[in-house]
DNA sequence: GCCAGTACGTA
DNA sequence: CGTACGTACTGGCC
């Protein structure tokens, strides 16, 4: 074995790849005019780009198996017979694939005699020889009997993205048997994709167990024998059978090749050749754009990304996840008076002043009490952080840590019991002393293991949000790459959870990517906490982002109670609907057209029936949205084809889309509890708004009544009562009004009147009582509006009206509201000058696009500049209303719990006999939330479902 | 298998 | 040619 190269070799199992990019592509959309089928060749490209761009490795060499059989058909005839029964058209690209690797400029090598498989073994044994790192790419399990500590079998999973890193130690999770006893396990096992037979009725799990018994195949046999049970009767019936499979199975490790892995290289693409293929191929530019980039230098063996990084920040070159920054010491703890030790260790190291520990933060309308400052504290604290699936309702934890600058405290789960109490005391007297990135899904993991943690000092995820609303990280390591500008080449973090490992490292890489993870934690506290100290903006995170974090994670762990029964109903009863919508539509269309298609309707509409479309789509197709039906549908009275076929469809829409909402529901529901638990996102809408996910609980329709009914699947659970639902009227115009300081609009506020009515009579100038409908509807739609940048034009077109209307409404609603124009144009002009908008509680949201040379692109930036300080302003509100009912509901005592939160509405799952109460609790910190110069006016309902609770 | 486009639900 | 979101589906890719 020579030096460690700290170069990566990849081997492809060429034909395994050829088959996945076949079935994965439909061959009918994948062929030339002539007839040749192209899909395997472009899918193969393409899936190879995608695993170089992933991987980046040095070297890399493509193995075939050749025609004609092996010496293991000799020992099994049957052996592959699924392969070899491959498609004709599959079997056809086969060369033209090499042709590809050829021109690409990539190495591919085929053996007579041996199949691909062994050509993988020889070159990753080749490589691992020679020092490298070596990675094998194939969908053959048979290449698991490879892998070591220096070569990773990436194995495609459902989407093929995702591929597995098998190491060692993920082998040994998943099948418990070393990779070099794997292939005992497959020969007892079998292998249907290869029609190879194993002992009936054993799979992984007994071959496992047998092989942990007795050690190996060869021992299991000799001990046949003694194996008891049907099980045993099978063995000792096809033991012939199983030895022939191991003799297949065993990879050849020394075939000649007759090439080095030095010359494995790749980087310089046959132009010319490339060219004609793909002209014979008939592939687009497109692919051959990015076949070129991957292909032709953008990976070379010297001067690779890692290589640089490295290089760069001086560190140790063979360290994949280095990046520069220190991590700390890693300490694993097994007891808990091993941690205490450990923590006191480490505490001179922290160091945070009493006035950020001890902060109070009494009343959100005190001003003087927005100055604290997180100063230099944030890289004098400890950092918590904790790996696993945080998702809610389903949350499990695999390690949590406890760390300094220098020291990492990492405590696997599941913790005994006296760890468990160590680190809830340390927790319970540090956390304002502490860094978390992600507190919210931290409270999560914590609780999966029967811990809870009160609000840490800083949150970097907060952090970055509140200094940069606008840029959305998935994970930590896209965070590190944004605001750290350090690249760590590693396997993509999920997206779900604080960082959710899979079997895929041994115990020391898993470590050191959790150190690596502590650093980059630390790292950004101490980037963006001066950042948020300068924006005078850690009041925001103190007191309200971290203590709304708290009041989601009990929200999104309670869950919304679903009446499964009601839901499946309705989903039946959508879906006979829209069944009978469709086949009524097809009738008109004269064909099963796909209604779902718009580029069929298209057809059917404006080609077949010849009707005269209104709006183009922004890619120059004519729309099929519902208001253009809507149209349609209207204009074609004289035509019965084509009114009927619309009608149809318009009903088909509506069903088909409540259909596929109400399906979603059921998809989500949690079996365990029969509740809904979703997850909201705190750092994603620009505006400071929480959105919500998987399932989005804050679009459930209620516009109409079909719809609304959707609502009543959502009930209380066992042990509450009733649904409760409170919602702020017009916050966002109640906003408005305090900041324009109009006087005008603030007394239409304070009179109590209704509102709209009220507004109209002052823009028409005629008393409240002589208000039409269309007067009233026209004005609401008009204040509406204001706070999106409504033109004149939208305005015209939402009211059916001429758009010299609309202006005159404007000027008129203008002249009565002064100061309410004045007030959006100085947001505007504002946002220009500085740069960014401002809520009331100064959270920002810049806007570059405002100094845009393209017209659009300012105009879109003004209209939404001019919207963000309004939007982010009430969603400042409401979050500093769920924080206060949230401690309103603690301190009462009481069981009923807030559940859902829907931008201007909270729902609120009551225990008997609380309603009285909790209605006032509730009512009063939404209304009290700020104080300004109109009233915030709170609507609330009681039901036995959340339609009921409805007001 | 992946991505962009279209459509549509909410505040 | 009104802001802010999330989700489902189709069809191009060739």
């Amino acid at each position: 074995m020579t030096e460690p190269t700290n170069e990566t070799l990849l081997v492809v199992d060429g034909h395994s790849l050829a088959f996945r990019a076949f079935y994965a592509l439909p061959v009918e959309n994948f062929s030339t005019a002539a007839g040749q089928a192209t899909n395997a060749v472009w899918g193969f490209a393409t899936m190879l780009s995608q695993v170089i761009e992933a991987e980046k490795p040095d070297h890399l060499g493509v193995a075939f198996d050749m025609k004609g059989g092996t010496f293991r058909n000799d020992m099994l005839p049957q052996y592959k017979g699924t392969r070899e029964a491959a498609p004709e058209e599959l079997l056809t690209q086969l060369p033209l694939i090499q042709r590809m690797l050829k021109a690409l400029g990539v190495t591919y090598i085929e053996k007579q005699g041996y199949e691909g498989d062994d050509i993988i073994a020889t070159l990753a044994t080749m490589g691992d020889d020679a020092g490298y790192h070596t990675l094998v790419l194939s969908g053959d399990r048979d290449a698991f009997q490879l892998v070591d500590d220096n070569v990773t079998v990436l194995y495609p999973g459902h989407h093929f993205k995702d591929l597995k890193h098998m190491t060692p130690q993920s082998i040994v999770d998943k099948y418990k048997v070393t990779p070099a006893q794997y292939p005992d396990l497959a020969a007892l096992r079998g292998e249907t994709a290869d029609n190879i037979p194993g002992v009936p009725g054993v799979g992984d799990g007994y071959a496992a167990k047998w092989i942990n018994q007795y050690g190996s195949l060869d021992a299991i046999c000799e001990h046949a024998d003694e194996v008891t049970g049907k099980k045993g009767e099978a063995l000792r019936a096809n033991i012939d059978q199983v030895k022939l499979n191991r003799k297949v199975n065993a990879l050849v490790r020394d075939v000649d090749l007759g090439v080095d892995i030095e010359d494995l290289t790749f980087g310089s693409v046959d132009v010319a050749q490339i060219d004609a293929l793909f002209k014979e191929l008939e592939f687009g530019p497109r692919t051959k754009t990015r076949v070129m980039k991957i292909f032709n230098g953008g990976v070379s063996p010297a001067g690779t990304a890692q290589g640089a990084a490295a290089a760069q920040s001086g560190g140790p070159a063979e360290d994949k996840l280095d990046s520069g920054l220190d991590t700390p010491k890693i300490t694993v703890i097994e007891s808990a008076a091993q941690f205490e030790q450990w923590v006191e260790a480490h505490r001179h190291e922290i160091n945070v002043p009493d006035d950020i520990v001890d902060f109070p933060v009494s009343d959100y309308s005190n001003e003087a009490e927005r100055h604290i400052m997180c100063g230099d504290a944030v890289g004098h604290a400890w950092t918590v952080t904790a790996w696993g699936d945080a998702r809610p309702g389903r949350a499990h934890v695999q390690a949590c840590a406890v760390a300094t600058a220098s020291s990492a405290a990492i405590i696997e789960a599941p913790m005994a019991s006296s760890v468990q109490t160590a680190l809830d005391r340390f927790l319970k007297a540090e956390h304002f002393r502490t860094i978390v990135h992600g507190y919210k899904e931290l409270l999560h993991l914590l609780s999966a293991a029967g811990l809870g943690m009160a609000l840490p000092m800083f949150d970097t995820k907060l952090g970055g949000y509140l200094a940069q609303p606008d840029f959305h990280a998935d994970n930590l390591n896209q965070a590190a790459e944004h605001f750290l500008d350090i690249h760590v080449v590693d396997a993509e973090q999920p997206a779900q959870g604080v960082l959710d490992f899979d079997d895929e490292h041994t115990e020391e890489d898993l470590n050191e990517r959790r150190v690596h993870d502590l650093a980059v934690i630390r790292e950004l506290a101490v980037t963006l906490g001066p950042v948020i100290d300068e924006r005078r903006q850690y009041w925001l995170m103190r007191a309200i982002e971290l203590p709304v974090s708290r009041v989601l994670h009990g929200m999104e762990q309670s869950g919304a109670k679903i009446d499964r029964s009601r839901l499946t109903d309705m989903r039946d009863r959508f879906a006979a609907d829209a069944r009978q919508a469709q086949e009524m539509a097809w009738q008109y269309a004269g064909g099963e057209i796909n209604l779902q298609s718009p580029k069929q309707l298209q057809k059917v509409l404006f080609v077949d029936m010849g009707l005269k479309p209104t709006k183009r789509t922004k890619n120059g197709s004519y729309t099929t949205n519902a208001a253009a039906l809507q149209n349609l549908y209207i204009h074609s009275v004289d035509n019965e084809q084509a009114n009927g076929f619309l009608g149809a469809l318009l009903r088909h829409r509506e069903t088909n889309k409540l259909k596929q909402i109400v399906q979603t529901l059921i998809d989500a529901t949690n079996k365990a509890d029969e509740r809904i638990h979703t997850t909201f996102e705190q750092t994603v809408a620009a505006t400071g708004r929480l959105s919500s996910v998987d399932p989005n609980l804050q679009n459930i329709p209620n516009r109409n009544a079909v719809g609304r009914e959707i609502r009543s699947v959502f009930v209380p659970g066992e042990g509450y009562e009733a649904l409760m639902s409170c919602d702020y009227s017009q916050v966002e115009l109640r906003i408005m009004a305090d900041l324009s300081g109009d006087e005008a609009l603030i007394e239409a506020f304070r009179s109590g009147a209704d509102f709209h009515k009220y507004v109209a009579s002052m823009v028409y100038g005629v008393p409240v009582d002589q208000i039409t409908g269309d007067q009233r509807s026209h004005v609401k739609a008009m204040s509406y509006g204001l706070a999106y940048g409504l033109s004149t034009y939208g305005l015209a077109q939402q009211l059916n009206i001429a758009q010299r209307e609309a202006e005159a409404l404007k000027n008129r609603y203008f002249d009565t509201f002064g100061k309410v124009h004045d007030y959006l144009e100085s947001l505007v002009a504002t946002a220009r000058e500085k740069g960014y908008t401002e809520t009331i509680f100064g959270r920002r949201r810049y806007f570059p696009a405002l100094r845009s040379t393209n017209r659009m692109a300012r105009d879109a930036a003004e209209r939404a500049a001019l919207n963000a300080p309004i939007q982010g302003s009430a969603a400042d509100i409401m979050k500093i209303a769920m924080i206060r009912a949230g401690q309103a509901l603690d301190e009462a005592g009481v069981k009923s719990r807030i559940i859902l939160q829907i931008h201007d509405e909270l729902v609120v799952e009551i225990a008997p006999g609380e309603s009285e109460q909790v209605t006032e609790l509730i009512r009063n910190a939404m209304e009290h939330a700020v104080d300004l110069a109109v009233p915030l006016d709170v609507s609330c309902g009681i039901g036995s479902d959340w339609q009921l609770a409805a007001h």
